[in-house]
DNA sequence: TTGCATGAATTAAGCGCTTTCATCCTACGG
DNA sequence: CCGTAGGATGAAAGCGCTTAATTCATGCAA
């Protein structure tokens, strides 16, 4: 079904029918319903192909995440769709399951589809990619990663400030024994968080203990890097976890053990995801608004429709501690 | 970047360099290894759509999908994915919020995109859009609603099958009081299970009392459902989920109630998504085999690369109980 | 009536690629 | 040494659409 057939049906030219497809330029009331009726019983569908193609331009938004399957990046996404969705736009969703290698084919997929923007919200990255999505016009917007210029603007989080509230809460509580459960070392932002609870662990010097682990992201790796920590020997009072997603797993594994939440062992989360506030009991977690940055990311890939925030910009965000039923005092020792 | 320039700098025609980027046809190896170069030194990366448009033909699926929120739909895709990718084909997904009219603009979207094949695994239907889809020549697959045809297949999950055992293992268990919790009535197949959870009841008359609730797909659904079943007075010893992914927010509430699960109550979900694993206790659910299903997807749509099954047939999935920690003997009475 | 704005519709030139068909070598048998 | 098969290239015709530039009406002032 091409615009000809839908042209010759309403007896006009496929100018005139893309027009008023594309609701532009003037065309006459009567010729109007005329094409819009022939479209109608054609079911004539625009290709999208031909339509970018020609027009040079795309109403298509690109998104690279590192774990779809963590509803934080999930929640961002959705974010970003909606606010598109709203303007007209679509979103391609793409992962790259934290491997710089599938991070690097997916930007060059993206690229081949012309889009309007592109948004990157991932853990790795690749320094050669920087450079090529710079040279490149594509409007970007990085999230956790790169840095600010011309085509390319940046959402970045306080992540040390959520981290070190954590800690400091869980001191406050008389925990003395802390461990943190991250994943996939190696990866700069992630690096950051840890390296976050570290210093601010220091600061504590002589008065506390701590230890780390690491496995991959979820609740299955959770709960492996909590197995990991607990045959060491350690017994922590209380175990800060990289993120809401691999807390799940950890509460699993320290009941498992035998330990009680929080009455032998505190366990905090990161981002606040929707199932932190269903685990049982309830986490306590760093609220790191999702909706938000997902609103952002659009404003900084269409700023002529989202509302302020020029490109090219850095924008920060502050996390803030939610408190639930997952943590408590420290056990008297 | 386009093909144009890459041919002059390697000094080719463009129709050599088409050629050396799709790896068909003769080309002499010193000719190939210049033309590679000029591609790697320029960053060329084909428009997709120029492609597309040019080729008529598209490496590209589309999946439809209720809610991408809940992992049984997520795995699903993930499945699809990896089937897609290891034949060099990509994946774009949407999603619809079990809303039928945004079903049917989707639907329209991936037409536009001239797709290689589409998958709809949606639990709302709009009749027009059926025959729609049958008169196209899309390969299509439905998983759980529409029929066969020429252009489609169907995988169906015996569902009832499902919640039969579910409701024949709580009966062996003492329960006499049980509660259907549901989301979105007036879904035909999720009605389906309803009914099926109806008929069951029936055939214990007598002996067993029952009522069902309802709300929207999710834990915060589940919630808003259980609060509901249980402000009737109902005291149900035994909660069945429509889904695992409700059944997270139905714990919640009935622990809020001040019952122990499966203590005072048991709740079961369906799906088995990797998540009522870590549920606390850990949810007995009923097993439905996603990946098996993604991977059945893609060889339904691309019948030369997929192992087995011809296009246009029916495909039926067997659901398996999953017994674990959710649910226990019903307490005496 | 003629002329000229103004609005409505058409013509035609690409967008960047694939693919057929024609052309050009090169090497080999006669 | 020539003819020619066949591999390697190039030229050119679209794919379905957008968008100038252009033509064609129409109405109104002069």
């Amino acid at each position: 079904m091409r615009l000809e057939e839908v042209a010759k049906r309403a007896k006009v030219s496929i100018a005139t029918v893309s027009r008023v497809v594309n609701n532009v330029g003037p065309v006459k009331n009567s010729t109007r319903s005329r094409v819009e009726k022939a479209i109608r019983e054609l079911k004539y569908h625009p290709n999208i192909h031909a339509r970018t193609l020609a027009g040079g331009k795309s109403k298509t938004l690109g998104m690279i995440v590192s774990n779809l399957e963590n509803p934080f990046f999930l929640d961002i996404f959705r974010a970003l769709e909606s606010d598109a969705h709203r303007h007209g736009y679509e979103v391609l969703v793409a992962n790259t399951d934290y491997k710089a290698r599938q991070l690097v084919s997916c930007v060059h997929l993206m690229m081949g589809r012309r889009l309007a923007g592109l948004a990157v919200v991932v853990s790795e990255m690749e320094p050669t990619l920087i450079q090529e999505l710079t040279e490149s016009n594509l409007p970007i917007v990085f999230y956790d990663v790169g840095t600010p210029a011309r085509n390319i603007s940046n959402i970045k989080v306080k992540y040390e400030k959520g981290i070190q509230k954590v800690v400091e809460y869980l001191h406050t509580l008389g925990h003395r024994r802390m461990a943190f459960i991250g994943h996939h070392v190696g990866l700069d932002p992630l690096m950051d968080r840890k390296r976050s609870f570290l210093e601010t662990m220091k600061g504590y010097a002589g008065e506390v203990e701590y230890a780390t682990a690491a496995d991959r992201d979820g609740p299955a790796g959770g709960q492996q890097a909590t197995r990991q920590l607990l045959a060491t020997g350690f017994k922590p009072t209380a175990i800060i976890c990289v993120n809401d997603y691999m807390a799940l797993g950890v509460m699993k594994e320290v009941r498992e053990h035998g330990y009680s939440i929080p009455g032998d062992v505190s366990v905090t989360g990161y981002d606040n995801i929707s199932l932190s506030e269903f685990a049982h009991p309830p986490l306590t977690t760093v609220n790191i608004p999702r909706e938000k940055i997902g609103h952002l990311a659009f404003a900084a890939l269409v700023p002529e429709l989202g509302d302020g925030h020029a490109r090219g910009s850095e924008i920060l965000v502050e996390p803030e501690l939610v408190i639930r039923e997952s943590t408590g005092r420290a056990r008297a020792v």
